[in-house]
DNA sequence: ATAAGTTTGTGAATACTTTCACAAGAAACC
DNA sequence: GGTTTCTTGTGAAAGTATTCACAAACTTAT
């Protein structure tokens, strides 16, 4: 199979297979058809097929894919095989939420560390990380963490931001909408939750679709 | 100007440039281009100007737009002209870190209701709202209420989504990646926290493009 | 062993999005 | 007034993504 440029949004669905593999796994069957999955998840049948054929071929005709064989396929494509070690910066309401979050484990991450400019914060416990003070991010890059979540306020998300990157983080989940400066030493994902919800009013009220 | 088919990226984009034009209004501008609002925000300026065709022309050639009047108009579009008022179902962890969340009031939304099923919350205060009892969810329709927001543990999720659509909301932002029983009464939004984070890994682990 | 029924993987077709490129509108300057 | 500079709005072009449709691979049943 030759490859060629994989689809970001086929890699944005990869999560989304893993979740619906587990289920069905735990629902006891060995194989899934793409059709079956597609039913579970509500997607379109061929676009697992295609996506997957991005990266290769892992099913049988006839048979569908062994579903234990695939979630571990997957998690090979995301590089989700080793656990990875992540940090959190901001340990407000959002941020120990985040901590507390029940969900990472499943696809292999550990919060291994948390930090905040809060002196009145520093050395508290959350679940069983304590919070370290925020001037001594630079020691990411020798405790191998690679990943971080910051869960600052807005107006400390681009310093925090240029922090992370000088301490060598590779990858972030931010929930603060800011930085402008777009630095390719990282891959950002960003979760905005205002305004994902600030997109529903639009779709609730009914409205004409053509008015030629 | 006729009216085609506006494309989902399009409204997806809109509450991004709202936010860059509070920036830049912030900032003192009265008027602004496509062009430095989309160094701004970092994206490409035809898709600004692009996206906001859609809904009508609201520059001035040679000048830009009035920024006070372009927030008025993206507001209208996105409906967000009047304070919307929220449900939230959930209180956990995350659902009081939403509950606390201060970004939602630039968009319009007004968190005025919180559920839960535990018994020790009900009645408990979190900010300025008392927790009440999920099984009184069906009064919403009402109170007027159309928007909910759902942080339920992910086996609860289907249940809450049921019985939200049964009180009429018509707009669901969702943390919980669950029901498949998709329905066309609402329109729902996912964020799946963990899910987001688990694309990181994919990204920053170098890896070859090509491979023929 | 053949036929019938599944299901994969993928080229081709369709649909959707982004970017380009430029006519036309508006101000500033000479 | 004319020229230059800036900017919008939008068709057309280019680029992506999704869906269709079917040959090939595999199982089961007879």
């Amino acid at each position: 199979m030759k490859r060629k440029k994989i689809p970001d949004e086929a890699v944005r669905r990869l999560p989304i297979y893993l979740r619906g593999l587990l289920s069905l796994s735990e629902q006891g069957h060995k194989n899934v058809s793409s059709k079956r999955l597609a039913g579970f998840l509500g997607v379109n049948h061929c676009q697992i097929r295609k996506d997957l054929s991005y990266f290769g071929g892992f099913g049988t005709p006839g048979i569908g894919y062994n579903t234990e064989r695939l979630r571990k396929q997957i998690r090979k494509i995301l590089k989700l095989s080793v656990v990875h070690k992540a940090a959190l910066v901001g340990v407000g309401n959002l941020g120990s939420a985040v901590l507390r979050y029940p969900g990472f484990g499943m696809f292999g991450f550990n919060i291994v560390a948390a930090f905040d400019n809060d002196l009145k914060k520093i050395g508290r416990r959350v679940g069983n990380i304590t919070i370290e003070d925020v001037s001594t991010l630079q020691a990411l890059q020798q405790r191998k963490i690679e990943i971080a979540i910051i869960t600052v306020p807005c107006e400390a998300a681009q310093e925090t931001f240029n922090k992370l990157i000088a301490a060598g983080i590779k990858g972030i989940l931010s929930f603060s909408p800011c930085y402008k400066t777009g630095c390719k030493k990282a891959k950002v994902i960003t979760i905005d939750i205002a305004m994902d919800l600030a997109r529903l009013p639009y779709y609730i009220t009914k409205r004409r679709i053509t008015k030629v």
